[in-house]
RNA sequence: GGGCGGUUAGCUCAGUUGGUUAGAGCGCUACCUUGACAUGGUAGAGGUCACAGGUUCAACUCCUGUAUCGCCCACCA
């Protein structure tokens, strides 16, 4: 690339400028930023035209992203703000790099959830969902879904979501549906889904197993008692240990570890069990820890997932004593009928104290699971459940993601997904809800012979209208729904409708936006989510890929993991605590930008967020920065207007000024590592560069420097050359913002130059970083400057000489730097450090009574005289002595050390010595400046 | 019990293969309403980089151990 560029090309924009033409003016930009009408403005604008809706397009390159659908009863909440916030950056960022950009956004119909939130208002009016029966109550949930689900769809518009909403999808559409069922039914025909009993966990309010990852253990200080069981031909007795006493009412056998000498003696005698007339077997079992309490065990294969696997290798009898409600049953003796579990527990534990059969009762803290919506302690219960073997699919799955197909960030979450993935239990997909994907299977109920042997459920995509078996139309669907998650793992590909992706016209969808590329998803559904949709991605892909490379299959390519954000306190920000602020009254507070960003700003890759309702006063200043540097732009392209074409076409990169070529290349410089932040998915870094780079380098430096040329004596034709190449900047600074911050953005990039009425930032393309406009020389050059001037000011600040008092400066220059290049800053000196006047003196000769300072070993004095006394220049000069003597010495330590010197590399050791030097004569000079003061 | 992550300025955090004068934002102090911005500007104070060893010419950075905070997993009846 030649050094001669137009500036059209140097920035590679393609604006749609006209010349002289100005839409508005500075006028119409108030003096303070107010986000509200600027974003229901811009909204409307992009969703009218359609502008995040994505197309399949040979010509592009597809970027896709799945959101993971949030619950229809959800609220938008700070964590959906941060995951969400991500997920626009990432689309809109790539969308504006030229690749066909699709974000599908969706909801989940969320099983328990919702089915709580319609039964809560039924019991409002006195009813239960048994009250309406099945299909009335489904209705009544359809209806509270139309009226008040999807709230958050709503609410992500606010926060500047560009999804493509004609592709908004619900877990329960008709084709959503579809793909739940053929899979279930696949996965049958496979063999990898069974029917069988299992201990799950069962919520006792909600009627319904929940899978492990769903209860939440929670320590509790509680009881632990110790029972006698009297042993049958003996006087001896067992002792047993155990914190629910009522769940003996179910005990099978009493185990003992084959090794404890103790018990050996009593293996295969019965015990007779207390309060009832049963009687059970001593057995053994390695289970047993001899160690922990008496060293014996009650087992109850029932009520105990332990003991239900020692149950299966004795062959023990699985005595189911609680009904749904955790109740008792008839299996029980009829006193304890009917009674609550913890009802029975007192009285059971009174009548074993009267027999003087209840040893003795101690503290004991133990973790106690809930239910991890409504916070029942779960009851370990068997049932007949559905389940999927995850064997097969985890195998596959988990090699993926150590092989680096899939790739997370960050990457320690490999770990604990292949701890997961490598101790992986079956997976308990049936509920017994009514809201949810209804289990496509059908029980013969035909007649007494068919009850006997048409065994076989009819497992089927469509309602059989008769037993294959037997030929009876009498068939039983299923009660049971399915996990809500079991609709969540085929989503990646079920939203373009598969498997009649063909028949409805989306075969093409599917081919080009799949696999999508980023999935942006919390930590906490890693194995509810995450990992199962891998397992379908890998397990379905190949029948519509028609491949069986897993790169084609797997559901996404990198996997972003999100911050847990928590309050100050470091607690994690939820409901039930409330506190977390309502993201909705932070963006009407604050404005969307300045939440997104602030969110952002504040998410290092893995760390958690401690996040506070003021800290969105980063974001907030930040836009209303940014507008301010816009409202001056304006202003003064108000005043001078800009360059024509053809002057503009003048702007040899040689002739700029070092403002020019230094914001240039700080521009470039920060692009590059904008899109290494991006590509690495650093997004906090991202937030980070821009920034500094607004704020810092164009507002605090090149803003500055410029308005000595635009209020100086420079030509109109200069003048105007320098609006022009400010606002190229500018306009291509706000597209690297844009994917962070859209509504400021797109309104200034609107307001600073004419477009066209259908013109808009979000689908104008970035401006090509070139790593050959990055200029190492104009940036040390410009450190020079800023030194200067920096040097200047801390004199005036430490000698409390007013900001408005004109200073003269004297430098004696040191042969590097002449004369002539200096006064070239001779006007950003005047304007950043008020210096009225600019000399230069050759010999010892130096102002008598005048503060001095050094930068890069050129001297510069400041005549003081009338403006402070000597003293107060001494003891500055003296602390900065003292701070270079500090750097002098430890370098000098560094070069006497013949170590360093022979071993450290050439260009580190030369480094030192060149430090040396410096400090060196900058030393010198502040001495020699400290005895010129007397 | 196992695994993971953190510990850097008063607070919240950067610091990418070991070599920078250890940075930013907020807060604090002083000065400034200078023709974009007081949601602003300029300057300043403030850190033995949790602690103890070790490797190295050189450690905030690598290794070992300790402390402490926090997550995740498995849970002993």
């Amino acid at each position: 690339m030649g050094t001669s560029l137009q500036s059209g090309i140097y920035l590679s924009i393609s604006h749609n400028f006209i010349s002289g033409v100005f839409l508005s003016d500075s006028s119409s930009l108030a003096k303070v930023y107010s986000p509200t009408d600027v974003e229901k403005k811009w909204y409307t604008f992009w969703e009218e035209n359609n502008f995040f809706h994505a197309e399949v397009n040979p010509e592009k390159q597809p970027y896709t992203i799945v959101i993971p659908p949030p619950n229809i009863t959800g609220v938008l909440h700070m964590g959906h703000v941060l995951n969400n916030t991500l997920q626009d950056a990432f689309i809109r960022y790539r969308r504006m790099q030229g690749y066909e950009a699709c974000w599908i956004p969706g909801t989940d119909h969320a099983g328990i959830a919702t089915q709580n939130v319609v039964e809560k208002s039924l019991k409002k009016e006195g009813k239960t969902r048994h009250d309406l029966g099945r299909k009335k109550f489904l209705e009544r949930v359809w209806q509270w879904k139309e009226q008040y689900g999807g709230v958050i769809i709503q609410q992500l518009r606010t926060l500047g979501c560009s999804c493509d909403w004609e592709r908004e999808r619900f877990t329960l559409d008709a084709s959503l549906s579809a793909a739940v069922t053929e899979v279930f039914v696949r996965m049958y025909e496979d063999g990898l889904i069974y029917r069988g009993k299992y201990i799950v966990n069962w919520c006792p309010k909600d009627h319904t197993a929940i899978s492990d990852d769903e209860v939440t253990y929670t320590e509790q200080q509680g009881k632990i008692y110790y029972i006698q069981y009297p042993i049958k031909d003996s006087s001896e007795f067992a002792v047993v240990a155990t914190t629910r006493p009522e769940t003996m009412l179910g005990d099978s056998a009493i185990a003992v570890n084959p090794a404890d000498e103790r018990y050996k003696h009593l293996v295969g005698k019965m015990a007779s069990l207390p309060l009832t007339d049963r009687e059970i077997p001593i057995i053994a079992d390695d289970y047993v820890d001899p160690e922990f309490g008496t060293g014996m065990v009650k087992i109850t294969p029932a009520h105990d997932p332990n003991d239900y696997w020692v149950g299966q290798r004795h062959n023990l009898r699985q005595i189911n004593i609680f009904d749904i409600s955790a109740r008792l049953n008839d299996e029980v003796p009829t006193k304890y009928r009917g009674l609550d579990r913890y009802e029975a527990r007192k009285i059971m534990l009174s009548d074993l104290a009267e027999q003087g059969l209840l040893l003795k009762e101690e503290d004991h803290t133990n973790k106690i699971g809930r239910c991890y919506r409504c916070e029942t302690v779960i009851e370990p219960y068997l049932s007949d459940q559905w389940f999927v073997k995850m064997k097969p699919l985890a195998e596959p799955a988990l090699s993926v993601v150590l092989d680096k197909t899939i790739q997370f960030y960050p990457d320690r979450w490999t770990k604990v997904y292949e701890h997961w993935m490598t101790n992986i239990r079956d997976w308990c997909i049936s509920r017994q809800l009514w809201w949810g994907h209804r289990i496509p299977v059908w029980y013969c109920v035909g007649d007494e012979r068919c009850l006997l042997e048409c065994k076989q459920p009819i497992v089927s995509r469509t309602t059989p209208e008769k037993c294959p078996y037997c030929g009876s139309t009498n068939l039983r669907q299923d009660e049971d729904v399915l996990d809500t998650w079991f609709s969540s793992w085929l989503w990646p590909f079920s939203v373009h409708g598969w498997p009649n992706e063909e028949q409805a016209g989306k075969e093409k969808e599917l081919a080009y936006f799949y696999p999508t590329d980023t999935l942006v998803t919390a930590p906490d559904i890693i194995f509810f989510w995450v990992a199962r949709m891998v397992m379908a991605g890998l397990y379905f892909g190949p029948s519509f890929t028609k491949s069986d490379d897993p790169k084609k299959n797997i559901p996404f390519r990198d996997v972003y993991f999100t911050s847990l954000v928590r309050d100050e306190k470091g607690r994690k920000m939820s409901k039930s605590l409330g506190n977390s602020p309502e993201p909705v009254d932070l963006i009407a507070e604050y404005g969307a930008d300045a939440v997104r960003f602030t969110i952002l700003f504040l998410a290092p890759l893995g760390q958690d967020i401690f996040y506070s309702k003021e800290k969105n006063e980063i974001g907030r200043n930040f836009a209303n920065k940014i507008w301010n540097a816009g409202r001056f732009l304006l202003m003064n392209r108000e005043q001078t207007g800009e360059a024509t074409e053809t002057s503009k076409g003048d702007f040899n990169l040689n002739h700029l000024d070092l403002a020019d070529q230094w914001i240039l290349s700080r521009y470039h410089s920060t692009a590059l590592e904008l899109q290494k932040s991006m590509d690495e998915f650093d997004i906090n870094k991202v937030t980070k560069l821009v920034y500094d780079f607004f704020w810092h380098d164009y507002c605090d430096w090149y803003v500055e420097m410029i308005k000595s040329r635009l209020y100086g004596d420079e030509s109109l034709e200069a003048k105007q050359s320098v609006v022009s190449r400010a606002l190229d900047i500018y306009d291509a600074a706000l597209r690297l913002l844009h994917p962070i911050m859209p509504f400021v953005t797109e309104e200034l990039w609107q307001n600073i130059r004419q477009r066209q009425p259908q013109a808009t930032i979000m689908r104008t393309p970035l401006a090509a970083p070139d790593p050959e406009l990055v200029n190492i020389q104009f940036e040390s050059e410009m450190v020079f400057v800023q030194n200067v001037i920096e040097s200047i000011r801390n004199i005036r600040g430490e000698m409390q000489i007013a900001p408005s008092k004109e200073i003269s400066l004297v430098m004696k220059l040191s042969g590097i730097r002449d004369a002539a290049s200096i006064q070239k800053y001779e006007g950003y000196l005047k304007r950043l450090a008020r210096v009225s006047s600019l000399t230069f003196i050759e010999d010892n000769t130096r102002p008598m009574l005048s503060a001095s300072g050094v930068v890069q070993g050129e001297e510069f004095f400041i005549p003081l005289a009338g403006l402070i006394d000597a003293d107060a220049e001494k003891l500055r000069l003296g602390k900065e002595i003292e701070r270079i003597s500090g750097l002098l010495k430890a370098v000098e330590s560094k070069l006497n050390n013949s170590n360093f010197v022979d071993k450290a590399p050439k260009e580190v050791v030369e480094k030192e010595r060149e430090k040396l030097s410096n400090f060196g004569v900058t030393l010198e000079k502040l001495q020699k400046s400290v005895e010129a003061l007397g």
